[in-house]
DNA sequence: AATCTCTATATTGTATACAAACTGCCTAGG
DNA sequence: CCTAGGCAGTTTGTATACAATATAGAGATT
């Protein structure tokens, strides 16, 4: 996409999942449109997108408001991502060749340098979780599928909880993506679904703890 | 939405689906807004819709074009249909109040007196089709998952094809409705699912062997 | 003859002006 | 005091003009 219209689409997201924009904010056209400094059509450009992502809703009299995620939504996506991501793994296990399990290794090694403790890196962390994640889905060899995924896989508020996970909760992710290197390397689609299944659950459970403790941190901080 | 801007995308997805703009064509703005007798600006908001249901794909500089389904693709759409579908047919059995249940016995009997001998009316089969589909999603209660099935479902080049469905096929496709009210009745979560994967994916090889005759006879045509 | 470049043309991206629709308030009537 | 209606302000939808970019074709050079 174009300058402008990128422009108005990062900053829109970005101020949504800073928290800038709470959930539930008014999203009027001409005020994003000076804020980012763009005309309202690269702007009307950038909410449909993120309306498609889920990031923005819109009310029956076409108003744009910031969508607001709660546990069961987020629980909801994350369902659907264990299902569709497990058949991604498994379908990438069953086409696999040896220069994206390379690959697969290589970015869980830079995630192990990562979580270090002597320097948690988190947005290390996350950068070489994306990647993993993305290597599989390309070797899935499903167009469709990465499309689909890639609506579920932009979760809004996860980001701004990723700082709250514990170290535990790192090194479990990246051992989880040891196993699944095993299914991998032997060829295993039923394991690397299974595998890949339970990883993503596992990381909503690590999210709503996350998420429970931020919430009740942050009434804390209101009361 | 407003009234220019459906007109677009009902124009232009009609033109797709009809095969006036065959797989390939080239989706030039302007000459598009003059056919749908709007401006460009509609244009543009029904271009990025479509693209978003993959009937419309851009090159790397922005242009669009019809997108070809291949068979290949179209098996990737059913695969994930009867993932998802089969999904949600699970959550639908568990969540299943009578209601919804008497709805979907009196759509499946619509799609009874469709298809009877005597006046096969496709159009009728459809949309009953759709509703008890529709029904189902609904009673999934997963707003997420109805929005990703959304785009797997409006399949471009089926409707097309299913005047060319054998009556065989939809007696089977009806009685396999029939089977899933009987899942549906006893709650069974796990058999509603299996039906529902298996119903759409014989959907598949129905669409398969149609599409197939299909080829055959617009290669005969042309020679 | 092949290829490269430069220019003319076509196409998409952006801005802005105007039209239509919705919201909320304020007043008039019961 | 409460409700209905309409009016003013705000917000989104559409059209159009202009800018930026890509494509294709002609001409020149090797």
């Amino acid at each position: 996409m174009s300058r402008a219209s990128d422009r108005a689409y990062a900053g829109i997201r970005s101020m949504i999942l800073s928290g800038e924009l709470p959930a539930g904010a008014s999203l009027g056209e001409e005020a994003l449109a000076e804020r980012c400094g763009v005309s309202r059509t690269p702007v009307r450009d950038a909410l449909r997108r993120l309306e498609a992502e889920l990031l923005v809703k819109r009310n029956e009299s076409q108003r744009s408001f910031v969508a607001d995620w709660s546990l069961s939504d987020v629980a909801d996506a994350f369902e659907l991502r264990a299902i569709l991501e497990g058949h991604a793994a498994r379908r990438a296990a069953e086409r696999m060749d040896d220069t994206t399990l390379q690959r697969l290794r290589a970015c869980n090694n830079a995630i192990f340098e990562a979580i270090q403790p002597h320097q948690p890196n988190i947005a290390g962390f996350l950068e070489g979780n994306r990647g993993f994640h993305a290597i599989i889905l390309e070797a899935s060899g499903s167009r469709r599928l990465t499309s689909l995924l890639a609506t579920l896989i932009e979760q809004p508020v996860i980001w701004r909880t990723a700082n709250h996970y514990g170290r535990e909760a790192l090194r479990r992710s990246h051992g989880e993506h040891d196993e699944l290197l095993s299914a991998f390397a032997r060829r295993d689609g039923a394991w690397a679904e299974a595998l890949m299944a339970a990883h993503i659950r596992r990381a909503f459970h690590a999210y709503a703890d996350a998420h429970q403790g931020l919430a009740t941190f942050e009434l804390a901080r209101t009361a």
